[in-house]
DNA sequence: CCTATATAGTTCGTATACGAAGGTTTCAAA
DNA sequence: TTTGAAACCTTCGTATACGAACTATATAGG
């Protein structure tokens, strides 16, 4: 990605967009072997975080709106990563499982986004890493 | 937006995702009354800065990819708030202008941002507000 | 002058985002 | 038990993102 230019107004908001942007083509290249988005590989490692999850539950824990959820699992269903599974006390609600093909990718895609995160904070020392991360927790 | 869990793993990256998102989310309800997306305001704000660039040009100087850039300009063009140029000279440029609608609104708009800049690092001190700018400049 | 290459922009296909509306199912209150 | 509100999920419409293919124009070399 392009360098963002050195001499435009102070704005933290376009500042974290292209902070976020960097991050997610980095990531994006690290998954194309996987045929994974970024998003659908947040969506495994949530499962793999909260095996059976509902729909709902997914979206509270990453933070998703549930339109946006709803055709990331779609896809992830035909390409056979994951499968839904309705609840039989609840007829309104869907339990979400990985399969097999996901558990078999399981370490390697987690090692995959430590990579990631490595390479995106690279540039920063140990304190500057610890601290970042905390301004951006305090953030949300 | 619903805060993050803060039980999770140790992901930057996700937490970049979630402070773009709330810093978006924030800036957009403040675009509302204005009809315009944050990509729309993002893109005045880039010609007011400098005037009559092409589109080639803009793109370099806010990061964006020439596709998307091809669609927010349409939009601006159909709302009335840009205006092309065929450049006389090299039959492949257009150099955009802002209209008077845009240059009318010009100092609310500015003042909405930084407005939106000041909610979104509100809860930071003025130390850490400086300190998070730089780390995100130096990330990108 | 002609062609190969490079640049500017558009268009297309796919995947987010997300507000809003709609369909089901639950559950509680009248 | 009927009815209304709430919860879960899907679908739709619009706006990003962005790689890739395509058109039009420029320019360097031969």
């Amino acid at each position: 990605m392009a360098p963002v230019p050195n001499n435009i107004p102070d704005c933290t908001i376009f500042l974290l967009a292209k902070a976020y942007q960097k991050a997610h083509s980095q990531f994006k290249a690290l998954l194309r072997p996987f045929d994974l988005t970024n998003l659908q590989h947040l969506v495994l490692e949530g499962l793999w975080y909260q095996e059976g999850v509902t729909a709902a539950e997914l979206g509270k824990l990453l933070v998703l709106d549930k339109a946006t959820l709803s055709g990331i699992l779609d896809r992830l269903i035909e390409s056979g990563w994951i499968r839904k599974e309705r609840d039989p006390e609840d007829g309104r609600v869907f339990h979400i499982f990985t399969t097999e093909k996901a558990d078999k990718a399981k370490r390697e895609l987690i090692e995959l986004r430590i990579k990631a995160n490595e390479e995106l904070l690279a540039g920063f020392s140990q304190e500057e890493q610890v601290l970042f991360k905390r301004l951006l927790r305090d953030l949300t």
